[in-house]
DNA sequence: CTCATTTCTTACTATTTTGTTAGTATCTAA
DNA sequence: TTAGATACTAACAAAATAGTAAGAAATGAG
């Protein structure tokens, strides 16, 4: 949890009214957000596709940065009424507003890998 | 400093191997670094204009995310041999090549503030 | 009734990032 | 000689983020 009143969090906030590339990192920031926004991009998955594609990730990890991104608007939950339970996220219209906005990342990352290989 | 073993930093540099947003991301991460790029978008600044133009920063944090950014190559730091002592700090080529993505998450961020404005 | 499956929670710990405070070095001008 | 300007550094504390381990609910299959 935040503490609203700390320096911290503060100086986050002053940053995000005044700054369009600081609102954007908060949306997608955070350790996992890059993969799930990757794998979502191709289309819905369940949970557990997204839990067994992304090596590495906790379950406590996948919920908190799902949640995150259901939160900003960004990615939508559907349930299912079955059992065992399904549970599918897809990405929503606002989400994919950030398309070229992650294309361009992604470009830029890959042509710095690319370039700090050789 | 970092804990090059820990699980957290294993992860960290697993997403970054496989994923050009995760690169990205941690290149231009961090509280204070789009107030120091905005601000050097426009040309190349002092230290001490970089800190009076950048309300809330500390010394300290200002120092650490130039560090940070001349270690990426995306910023140059010139020292002039004065007294009272002068460091300018200017976006290098690598830096430039930063625009379309920097100008994308700027246009995406800005676009949903206005949004979450109404 | 017990097990298996799926999608999470909860409580706790570890790690990382950010902020605070008090300095340092150098030379110049008064 | 003393103060002032500039660009830092170091030691420490607080806050935020990430990881670990265990368990919970729902229900159909056996």
């Amino acid at each position: 949890m935040r503490k609203q009143t700390s320096t911290n969090a503060l100086n986050e906030k002053r940053i995000i009214d005044t700054c369009g590339m600081a609102v954007a990192l908060r949306v997608i920031g955070g350790r996992w957000k890059p993969a799930i926004l990757c794998r979502l991009a191709n289309g819905t998955m369940r949970y557990s596709e997204l839990r067994k594609s992304i090596e590495g990730i906790s379950e406590r990890m996948l919920v908190a940065q799902l949640r995150e991104l259901e939160q900003e608007g960004i990615v939508r939950r559907v349930v299912y009424a079955e059992v065992p339970p399904r549970v599918e996220y897809e990405i929503t219209e606002l989400g994919h507003t950030m398309t070229p906005m992650l294309n361009a990342m992604s470009d830029w990352g890959r042509q710095r890998s690319r370039l700090a290989q050789q």
